[in-house]
DNA sequence: GTCTATAATTTGATAGAC
DNA sequence: GTCTATCAAATTATAGAC
């Protein structure tokens, strides 16, 4: 069960590359070289590539719920702690954006059910953080919390600096 | 002195679009028929996509340096007005993404002079709110208030919820 | 400085054999 | 389910007339 299926292995290519680059920096025969197939066999999997980002973009946001948990069972530190950590491997392991944060930058580019996707991702981020951050106003809002964590991303890979998004995260975590 | 001058007219054009949907979201013939010419008339002004991009990127941080004045000059209460009101006015007026925050985004698929300039953005802001904010840690770190900038536009625009923004915001300003 | 025309390439997508 | 072959459209970019 480790990760066979075609499918999954032209999601995770197709991840990898669109976290890098975003919605219109790879291609169908890009993904299909990837993964040691051709384009048209991509295209049996996914019909369309608005397909394609919407199917990514549901798992991206099922995975980071599931490692997440939930957030009302979990100590406010514990559940700052986890969420800053996916951030955090995104940047260290691979020199990688939000996967959504990306796509919504791009926002007027994206086919609508892409973006719809997105935005529920963020949804689920701040309902986590509400859950987890209750009442207490010391550690900043949900709003603020989710937003250090994209833009930290976007400055420490621009300047190729991670201690950015240390220092951008700091107060946070 | 308006704005004429067919090369302004076209990086407005750039401009609007870029900030909406990255690099890759507007063509040399959309520039041309915002501007009201044929794109080989683009090709004039601009040689290559990635010159275009490069002074655009250019003009966006000589214009925020101007608008933003000496950080050393301003009390940091002023210096953080300053820098929130073009970020917010990004949002509000036109709903747009900051430019070199979308382009950083989208990094692994920018010409490499692109690249660069936007990442002399990036330096130009903190080297601003380095010299506004002094020692004084009670606001949070430079790396910190550019982030949130950042990531508060593409959470509000994903959400289509400029409150978003300010919730994002409140505790740097 | 702008135009027409076009080259060269890439893209998302489809048809049909196996 | 993957392949070969191909299409139609779009893209960046250039040549040359005016």
């Amino acid at each position: 069960m480790a990760n066979d299926g075609i499918r999954e292995r032209i999601l995770d290519a197709a991840e990898r590359r669109a976290q890098r680059g975003g919605y219109n920096a790879f291609s169908f025969r890009e993904l299909a070289a990837d993964v040691g197939v051709k384009s048209s066999s991509v295209h049996y999997h996914f019909a369309t590539k608005e397909a394609l980002l919407q199917a990514l973009v549901e798992r991206y946001c099922a995975r980071t719920r599931e490692r997440l948990g939930e957030g009302a069972m979990l100590s406010p530190d514990e559940a700052l702690r986890r969420l800053t950590a996916i951030f955090r491997e995104a940047l260290v392991d691979d020199n990688r954006m939000c996967l959504c944060g990306l796509l919504a930058a791009e926002r007027d580019g994206l086919p609508p059910n892409v973006d719809a996707a997105v935005a529920d991702y963020f949804r689920m981020i701040l309902a986590y953080l509400r859950a987890a951050l209750g009442d207490e106003e010391g550690r900043g809002t949900p709003e603020a919390v989710l937003a250090t964590l994209e833009g930290a991303l976007i400055v420490a890979r621009s300047l190729c600096d991670h201690s950015i998004f240390e220092r951008a995260v700091a107060q946070h975590c």
